[in-house]
DNA sequence: TCTTTTTAATTAACATGTTAAATATCTATT
DNA sequence: AATAGATATTTAACATGTTAATTAAAAAGA
């Protein structure tokens, strides 16, 4: 059935429309863990690259450093994170994540990959990486256009 | 180069990175207008639908109902929208441009229009094409799945 | 060294996302 | 017709996105 409304064939659109589908899928694990999207990615970020200072974790993590603020703020309240000032330059916040964190996110994350192996299961492992260098293609095409 | 990083490879957050790649290059024709990404997504719904009610409009636009609600309120304010009873149900409102609407929309699409072209020439239409039909089928493979 | 410029993080103000609840209207059932 | 349940929209509360301004510290230049 081909779609006359050009809003619908939009790539922004069809972006952000993949993008909730696919989050769908993660949204239970999120809501259980008692986490937002970004303070997922903000956690795993710290997960995957141990401490790192605010700005590279912002991103990391996809969010603007404005955000990651007002999260880590939360995250420390929680004792999910530590911050130090960064030993050899005063203006750098170093994040990394508590015991408390770790236990967290070994969790989750076991989750995380559970769900993503059944998305890989049910779109193709070989469709997922097609698509996953089109979308590298398409950011490399934009930056240098 | 290889990225030993899953949070650098994983879907959710590719095709996040891209979509704001891609809406890099609408930013400067939404800030002349003074319209947020939303707003645009709405006014873009109206235009290419017309009246349309409240709820199907925001399917539409990739926004939330509640979200709807607020900037209908604005564009109201602004003479950009009207909104009306509909007359077979008053549960629903109908939602359509003014006049004043029509010409905002006018200059903005036009403008639109040239960035996309040029898109597609940095990245080709074929790739485009592909890419939005691997968008497709992983949209279709979630629900399915 | 002193000043200027740049950088990193934060704060502020407003718009939107998200979840939950409230309101109004319609539909179905009795 | 009266009620219960479903639907469409709105409101509320809090988290995040976005733009602009602020603060503190480092880097660069005179």
């Amino acid at each position: 059935m081909i779609d006359k409304y050009e809003i619908n064939r939009s790539l922004a659109i069809n972006l952000l429309r993949t993008r909730e589908a696919v989050m769908d899928r993660f949204r239970p694990m999120l809501t259980a863990a008692n986490l937002t999207e970004q303070q997922w990615r903000v956690l795993r970020g710290l997960s995957e690259y141990g401490a790192t200072e605010a700005g590279k974790l912002a991103s990391i993590a996809c969010i603007l450093p404005q955000s990651l603020s007002r999260i880590a703020k939360t995250f420390e309240k929680k004792n999910l994170i530590k911050m130090e000032t960064d030993s050899n330059d005063a203006r750098k916040i170093i994040l990394s994540l508590t015991k408390t964190g770790e236990v967290l996110m070994n969790d989750a994350t076991t989750q995380s990959k559970k769900i993503y192996s059944q998305l890989i299961e049910d779109y193709g492992e070989s469709n997922l990486t097609e698509l996953l260098n089109k979308l590298d293609l398409l950011r490399n095409s934009l930056e240098n256009g």
